[in-house]
RNA sequence: GGAGAGAUGGCCGAGUGGUCGAAGGCGCACGCCUGGAAAGUGUGUAUACCUCACAAGGGUAUCGAGGGUUCGAAUCCCUCUCUCUCCGCCA
């Protein structure tokens, strides 16, 4: 969420900036000026009011204790009066606040400068790419097929005893996500992360902190009975342990890792590019989340974009790194770097991560702050980004690495795996 | 799930209708003291919004959350949430 203050100071750059996002913010800034206005006149008056009401009732005090009660009744009369004028003014000030509120929870965050303007992905700025792109033999399969093939991911299983997007691992298949997810752990906590187990249910109030309520209602698993989220994704944890936080600048940066399972709905989403592992309703990815200062907070976004990296190269993937353009923006990022692995088979670039730094959108609304040295309270910036989404880099690997003799797994891996041949 | 107790500032803890944003202690910050440190000592130490120059000063709100009684509530009443203890159930 963006801070009134800012757009109060620099509406219509507020408007042009939001332009590179596509976002057509005149409307909405127009009437929160007006909704800032008069919620600040509203607040004053109420404020005055108070204040009258406040000196009488310790003049009426004083007036009981000197015995003067019948001066004393002649100013409750006017307190009364007070009161009721209060209590309007309440009203409308609390309308005006949810009023202003709405508002301001409909503007996305403002791209960063160096955002390249376009629409969509079409439009990304791909930054880097490593590794090599290995060409298949024309009998290569799928990710899907060679799944069934080595009896490693059953998807049926999982449709019947859920439904589709919902696969069951199965012997190597399960073994190799538990060695990805204590790889990514432990890369993570080598790279000074802590690791945290968080809840996969959270509360209303948790999904509003970061963003996925209101904007991404329908998006999540709800549970109506005890009204909780299934999240999709750890992020959602994590960032909310530091809701309501006042940290002190000696504690930043906050670096926090977890694993969890993600579920999604996907609403709306289906055809090819959701077969096999490209799109679930449930999968497992470990995240990076870090809170800094705001000057600092585009060196950790590259720090991270470099850690990520390092795990793609440890495993061995092609990669590619783009720049978000305005339009791919997510409603909350002020700037994203969206890391693409090779799928061989598919012959496609698969987004295995995605990191984004939030500069105070999130803060903002989660309240996270710290104090700096000369005890200012200020906005931290928080960043977060995979590290990684499991199951299209089980797919990348199952491809791309795919021989007549079997599945190779990569060298940093087999530690974890136990075995270097899926067969 | 049943019965009871409780929720106060960074922490501990006083406060049961007015002078309480809240005693006292701890912690923390700065100063004094010291060769240096400890001890001692002095001062300061919540957040948001409004006013305003994002200064000083001032105003308002906040003692788990929301509502009510009252001229006036941390203090009384109601609802909710959470925590603790005992019982039950259970991985």
């Amino acid at each position: 969420m963006l801070q009134i203050q800012v757009i109060r100071a620099q509406a219509e750059e507020v408007i042009k900036k939001l332009q590179v996002k596509n976002f057509n913010a005149k409307e909405i800034v127009d009437r929160l000026l007006v909704a800032d206005t008069s919620r600040r006149s509203t607040q004053k008056k109420l404020d005055d009011t108070l204040a009258e009401s406040n000196s009488l009732a310790k003049e009426i005090g004083n007036l009981f204790k000197s015995g003067k009660k019948e001066e004393a009744n002649r100013l409750k009369e006017k307190t009364s009066e007070l009161k009721n004028v209060a209590k309007e003014l309440q009203e409308q000030l609390s309308n005006l606040e949810n009023e202003q509120d709405e508002l301001l929870v409909q503007l996305p965050n403002i791209p960063q400068e160096s955002v390249p303007a376009g629409k969509t992905s079409e439009e990304n700025e791909i930054v880097s790419q490593q590794g090599n792109i290995e060409e298949l033999s024309t009998d290569a399969l799928p990710h899907w097929e060679l799944t069934g093939k080595y009896d490693i991911i059953d998807f049926e299983l999982g449709t019947k005893i859920t439904g589709a997007g919902f696969p069951v691992y199965k012997g190597k298949g399960a073994k190799l996500q538990r060695a990805l997810i204590s790889f990514f752990l432990d890369e993570a906590i080598n790279a000074g992360y802590t690791e945290y187990q968080p809840p996969l249910l959270v509360n209303e109030d948790s999904a509003y902190g970061t963003g996925q309520l209101p904007d991404k209602d329908g998006q999540m698993y709800h549970i109506p009975l005890d009204n909780l989220y299934l999240i999709p994704t750890a992020e959602v944890p994590v960032t909310n342990f530091y809701r309501d936080v006042i940290l002190h600048e000696d504690q930043l940066p906050v670096k926090s890792t977890a694993y969890s399972v993600c579920f999604r709905r996907e609403a709306g989403s289906y055809g090819k590019d959701v077969r096999g592992l490209n799109r679930l309703h449930q999968f497992d990815k470990v995240e990076i989340v870090q809170v800094t200062q705001p000057e600092k907070s585009y060196e950790t976004l590259e720090q991270m974009l470099n850690y990520v990296s390092g795990i793609l190269r440890k495993l061995e993937l092609p990669f590619r790194v783009a720049k978000l353009c305005g339009g791919d923006l997510s409603f909350a990022s002020a700037m994203t770097y969206d890391m693409e692995v090779y799928s061989a088979a598919q012959k496609r670039w698969l987004e295995v991560s995605s990191i984004s730094n939030f500069e105070t959108f999130q803060s903002n609304r989660l309240k996270l702050r710290y104090k700096n040295k000369s005890g200012k309270t200020i906005l931290a910036h928080t960043l977060n980004g995979s590290a990684l989404a499991l199951p299209r880099i089980v797919a990348a690997l199952l491809e791309n690495n795919q021989t007549p003799e079997g599945i190779r797994i990569p060298e940093a891996l087999v530690p974890y795996t136990g075995f270097d041949l899926i067969n």
